[in-house]
DNA sequence: CGAGTTTTTACAGGTTTTTTACAGCCAAGC
DNA sequence: GCTTGGCTGTAAAAAACCTGTAAAAACTCG
């Protein structure tokens, strides 16, 4: 998951871009000082900051050249008000990515962070693999010899979190608890059943399996 | 956003410009002095310029030559008063793309820098493609197999969230979020209704989508 | 008010999930 | 090794859930 650091001293909005944020799935840390915002971004280590031009404590301005002197490359959107002078000269002089004037659309700044981000790393994916099968966890997509595969939510559920906990047995209540978020388990054959058909869809021989082991007694093994 | 410099020593006309151009989605960039305009246009990179032939400080046919000189490429709209001698030949061997005889009207004056932006870099009009599909992000155009076609704005909005972002799975509740700005999630089948219109205004078979795709129990996924 | 747009509703499919039923498998004790 | 009782594999039925879509209702803006 990737982490934003949001340096803004209006309340409202760095709640709002935070809300934003969390419900696209990244980690959003808030702060309102400009410069509390510099040292949490040294000790953070984000993967972006959104950065308000003004801010108390130490300006936006500031906060971007003593992070590129340092060496440090996180991109950086910066924010600004209506009024301010917007010199884009001096944006790119001190190592700015873009910038966006207020107010704007959450829409906007989340096209523009995801344009920075894919600009920074063009193939940061994350895929996991094990014998011909490819599972692209950004995409939600699992490949079987770079073939397209459809996996209903339960199933896919269920593999990621096998992938999670590789190489150890499961009992089914573990695994009802962790990928149904049952309480209190019913007599069920629920994860069997889900079982088979990961089996049929991603093992090369479905009734000879290599991957996912029974453990009799117990319930399933994950091997990648 | 495109940056638009104007050089004019004319202050109605200039801010009559000015204005017209930021209501088109223009930023404009407005100097009355020859001079401080050639010099600006070398820090502001705009793209596009309109320059008056008679200027204090540097004549507009001094500011294209000498830009033309540095191989900077910016299309110019050279402006003149109605008395001027026009020499279209001159105009040409300095570089100006298209001119304008004072006194002209807004739209025309429009029309002309929407030209010469698209002559200048077909490519760098923001426009997106899918199979018959293309959108005109700048004009907030759509249109399939050339002819235009009307979304409303729900529409695009929606259109442009799937462009921005495109072989990724969007739940209903990131698509609301982004699009319609909810922040809670009423029971609600509007994101169906509305990818139903898409697809049966982009789609080739509506009822075979290609594009705008269901991922069962997940949301959306959009596929260029 | 009225045209156009958006949202909700309702219901007919369609897909997925769960349960069921039964056959075959396993492990342990005789 | 054979038997037995519980465990697992699996197809298929049943239930639950989700989606497509037209049409009605609500809303918006001039």
């Amino acid at each position: 998951m990737q982490t934003i650091l949001v340096i803004d001293d209006d309340e409202s909005l760095r709640d709002t871009i935070g809300v934003m944020l969390e419900q696209e799935g990244f980690r959003a840390v808030l702060v309102a000082d400009g410069r509390a915002g510099y040292e949490k971004s040294m000790l953070l280590k984000p993967d972006l900051m959104l950065v308000d031009l003004r801010l108390p404590g130490m300006s936006g301005v500031e906060i971007c050249k003593q992070l590129r002197a340092a060496h440090v490359g996180t991109p950086i959107i910066v924010l600004s008000a209506l009024g301010d002078e917007i010199d884009k000269v001096l944006l790119l002089e001190i190592g700015a990515d873009d910038y966006l004037v207020k107010p704007f659309g959450t829409r906007e700044l989340l096209a523009r962070i995801r344009a920075v981000l894919r600009r920074a790393s063009p193939e940061a994916r994350k895929v996991v693999r094990f014998n011909e099968v490819e599972v692209d966890l950004e995409r939600r997509v699992v490949s079987k010899r770079g073939e397209e595969l459809k996996l209903t939510p339960a199933e896919y559920n269920l593999l990621t979190y096998f992938l999670q906990n590789p190489d150890r047995p499961l009992t089914r209540d573990m695994i009802l608890n962790s990928v149904w978020g049952y309480e209190f388990f019913p007599n069920t054959r629920t994860v069997d059943a889900h079982v088979v058909k990961l089996r049929q869809k991603l093992e090369p021989e479905p009734n000879v399996p290599r991957h996912f082991l029974t453990v009799h007694g117990v319930g399933y093994r994950f091997l990648p």
